[in-house]
DNA sequence: TATAAATGTAGCCGCTCGCCGACATTCCGA
DNA sequence: TCGGAATGTCGGCGAGCGGCTACATTTATA
């Protein structure tokens, strides 16, 4: 799952968290945060604070990847195609 | 590259912004934020905003990736079993 | 149906964010 | 060597976060 938006990590993590047969309060202190917290995170709130949502990710199981990019060029373009990346992202789908 | 602190997150960037030839100033005004804004997250400041930093990520065509848990992506579970632990737990159900 | 749990909401408060503007320092090229 | 750009730091300011308590609503259980 491709993560853009706080309302896709919200997603992933009340999903996650109810397979985990976890209720707010649980998780809430799981994470050392407030219940209040996790219904706003999970609800997409876009200001919660980076480290509690790595955090709350973690205490989910959840692991978070990111392409750094890698320096060897894996046979594709040498250079950094960002537009190519974005305009993809915006257009959706071919 | 596994995620699960803002040094982590910030590094990437750094490294990102670098390899795209980027300064602060001018990869602020892209994201829309301030350079120190920039600067903070970079020096891996713990509490940016969430939609902030995803923006930043987009910009900077890093896709972030998560395993919601899906069917085939078991994952190893290397550090915390929370799944193990409540299913078992929970146990006794179907 | 009645009860309890889980979820969502509201207001108040302290604290920090993120921004602005300016300056010091470091880095790299001419 | 010199100069400019890039980077990092400082102080102040308005705005909103995140925590708390209590309550309303929804859902599930007995």
């Amino acid at each position: 799952m491709l993560i853009r938006t706080p309302g896709d990590l919200g997603a992933v993590i009340r999903d996650r968290r109810k397979r985990l047969k976890l209720d707010q309060a649980t998780l809430a202190k799981r994470i050392g945060v407030s219940r209040q917290w996790v219904i706003e995170v999970e609800h997409g709130h876009p200001r919660a604070e980076l480290a509690l949502v790595l955090r709350a990710l973690d205490v989910l199981g959840i692991p978070v990847d990111v392409n750094s990019g890698g320096p060897t060029s894996r046979g594709s373009t040498s250079a950094v195609d960002i537009n190519a990346i974005v305009t993809k992202a915006k257009e959706g789908k071919t």
